[in-house]
DNA sequence: TGCAAATGGTTTCATATGAAACTATAACGT
DNA sequence: ACGTTATAGTTTCATATGAAACCATTTGCA
């Protein structure tokens, strides 16, 4: 009975996982083309990783976070973090101090230098985006807006 | 003027990314957390990657392809499907012969064992698919699927 | 107080990954 | 035929990544 297998009679005993179909793997082909694209843009020019623009981008937003905080808001691991950190602060482009209260934790924020980059990134980041969105309409992107809500965990 | 940066002028001057409305970052996080929940079913009880599922996945759906074939059907590159290849004939779950017309090329699929763990993960993972799109209604789900196709780069 | 448990962050180690070099075979052009 | 170029697949090397161990400090509570 298991003989050699030929493409139809194991589709029909087996029932196989058609990849092309499978919600999973989808959105995984499509986040990994989208965001490489996104960094093809910037990590050859300014010589910095998907991670570390994460960190810088949520410091622009945060000013004053420390590592742990960032880590959460990047949905990112504390080790990830940790060494995004060290490059930046050793490329100059983040600042790192100690938090008065409580020397564990530091107290982050971008430098001049990394203000500057980021408003060269921030703009690119954004037309990359509007581009891949220009392949829905206006009803296509409302509902994906909505259905992304409702798959989303949804941090507090 | 550039001097320590506090959240609200820093947001109104340099006009931050937001991250958690910017959809590459968002798609992103989904991909990773949906994929990483399936994954964690079967890695630890079958001692197999996410890759290397992949890999039979489809070979449970073609039979016979060469290790070019599977990379392109997967979207991996050809040194991932090489790694996974190796791992999967060692575990005796997918067999390897030579092309009879080109030596190059190996003639793939899956064994017993192979087909026996496939027919269990397979079912896993769709039902793992269902749970995630139980959070949608029928409406949702189908906008969903159109959003998803006229985003993809749909290969031929 | 003073000590156990928790927390912020870094380092270590083992594994994963991709680009480029490499080997073997096949296809092409003359 | 025969050398050049292309293709299938593997190996090498350098980098990325995560889990667990680790250090320093703070918190909780007897």
């Amino acid at each position: 009975m298991p003989a050699k297998r030929q493409p139809a009679p194991a589709t029909a005993e087996h029932a196989p996982l058609q990849l092309e179909h499978f919600l999973p793997y989808r959105l995984s082909i499509l986040s990994n083309t989208i965001s490489q694209t996104i960094a093809d843009d910037y990590q050859r020019r300014y010589d910095i990783s998907v991670t570390e623009w994460r960190v810088m981008a949520v410091l622009a937003r945060f000013d004053g976070l420390s590592a742990r905080e960032v880590a959460e808001r990047t949905a990112m691991d504390k080790v990830a973090v940790s060494r995004a950190l060290a490059r930046l602060v050793a490329a100059g482009r983040v600042s790192r101090a100690i938090h008065d209260d409580d020397k564990r934790r530091s107290v982050l924020g971008l430098t001049e230098t990394g203000w500057a980059m980021h408003d060269e990134v921030a703009p690119m980041a954004r037309a990359r985006e509007r581009e891949v969105l220009a392949k829905l309409d206006a009803e296509e992107r409302a509902w994906l807006e909505r259905i992304l809500d409702k798959l989303q965990p949804a941090k507090p």
